[in-house]
DNA sequence: ACCAGCTCCTGCTTGC
DNA sequence: TGCAAGCAGGAGCTGG
C-alpha cells in the first residue's frame, strides 16, 4: 500500500516526465473516488503547465502554472504511470486494468500520465495556492518524519498522557505524516517496542530511538524504490523491491530474524489492522 | 477530548 | 471446478 516511501518513489519517478509539461487534454472517469472530482476539473486543467511536484505525507502536490495545485492521494491501490505511447502500452501492459483508470493526462508532447485505482480509496483535488494549506486533509497533518521538525521532544509532547497504543499513534497522520501499517510495524520491530505499548508510557530513551528507527526504516524503503506489495508499482511501471526486506510485516508464525531469537512472530488485530511483533524482542 | 470500531471498495486467497 | 467468505487498509465518521 502506498505509504510515504512509495509516494516519494512515485514523485521521483514521474517528476522528470511532467515538469514544464503542458496538459493537452484531461479525461475523468464517471466513477467517484473517495471524494468526487472538483467541478469542471477537466476544463480547468486543460492548457495548464505543471511547474513542480512535491509531497506532503502521503499526498502528491502538483503545482500548476495558474497558482493552482492538483492534489493526489493513492489510497490503498492507486498507481500513477507514465506511458510514452498510449496505444501500445495500454495494449501490452497487463498490470493496469484500463477500467480502473480515473484520470488520464495527455501532454502536448504525446506522453500520457494515468491515475489508476481499483479500490477507489484514492483522491484527487484541485486547490488554489491561497487555500492549499487550509484544506482539512492537509491542515492537520503532523511532522514530516524525514524533516528536521520530527524530533524526540516533538514526539514526546504528542505522546504525553496518551493511552492509545504506540501502533495507533504512529498511524495517526496528525502526529506523523506518511506512516502506514507496514512501516509502523517495521519501525516498532526495529525499535524493540511492542505495538500494544501505550504511547504515553514510552520513556525518553525509547522515544529517541524510535525517532531514529522511523527515519532509518523510511529512508531504507525509499532507497529500495518503495515496496510493490500487492498494488504498488513505480511510476515507470517497474516493480519496487522493498517487500523482500520486510523484517516483521507479513511474517506471522515465522521465526524472529533477530540474532539468537527463536521466537515465533505473533499477528494480532489493532484498530482493525494487522500488527506483527516478536513477543520476545518487543517489550511493552 | 480521546479512543476504538465501522465504513467505503475491489481483487486475491482460502476453504468447502 | 466453482462459488462464497475472508482479508487487505487510509482516512473520515460515529458512538461510547
Amino acid at each position: 500500500m502506498p505509504e510515504l516511501p512509495e509516494v516519494e518513489t512515485v514523485r521521483r519517478g514521474i517528476e522528470p516526465h511532467i515538469i514544464d509539461m503542458r496538459i493537452k487534454t484531461l479525461t475523468l472517469s464517471s466513477k467517484k473516488l473517495r471524494l468526487p472530482f472538483p467541478a469542471n476539473m477537466a476544463s480547468k486543467l486543460q492548457g495548464q503547465t505543471i511547474k513542480s511536484i512535491a509531497r506532503r505525507g502521503k499526498y502528491l502536490l502538483l503545482h500548476l502554472s495558474t497558482a493552482q495545485n492538483l492534489i493526489m492521494h493513492l489510497g490503498m491501490s492507486g498507481r500513477i504511470q507514465i506511458l510514452h505511447n498510449t496505444l501500445i502500452n495500454f495494449h501490452y501492459n497487463q498490470s493496469l486494468n484500463p477500467k480502473h483508470n480515473h484520470v488520464i493526462f495527455v501532454f502536448i508532447n504525446g506522453k500520457t500520465m494515468v491515475f489508476n485505482d481499483p479500490r477507489r480509496f484514492g483522491m484527487v483535488d484541485l486547490v488554489a495556492d491561497n487555500d492549499l494549506w487550509e484544506r482539512p486533509y492537509l491542515k492537520h497533518l503532523g511532522a514530516e518524519p524525514l524533516s528536521n521538525n520530527f524530533t524526540a521532544p516533538y514526539l514526546k509532547t504528542c505522546f504525553k498522557n496518551k493511552t492509545a497504543s504506540i501502533k495507533s499513534a504512529l498511524l495517526d497522520q496528525r502526529i506523523i505524516a506518511g506512516i502506514g501499517n507496514i512501516y509502523a510495524n517495521e519501525a516498532l520491530f526495529d525499535a524493540y517496542i511492542n505495538p500494544l505499548c501505550p504511547a504515553g508510557m514510552l520513556d525518553d530513551m525509547r522515544i529517541e530511538n524510535l525517532v531514529y528507527c522511523i527515519r532509518k526504516t523510511l529512508k531504507a524503503a525509499i532507497d529500495a524504490g518503495g515496496s510493490s506489495l500487492r498494488d504498488h508499482r513505480q511510476a515507470d511501471g517497474t516493480l519496487g523491491y522493498f517487500q523482500h526486506h520486510f523484517k516483521i510485516y507479513g511474517r506471522a508464525e515465522k521465526v524472529c530474524l533477530n540474532t539468537d531469537c527463536n521466537e515465533k512472530i505473533c499477528k494480532i488485530q489493532q484498530n482493525g489492522q494487522s500488527s506483527f511483533y516478536c513477543p520476545q524482542c518487543q517489550k511493552l
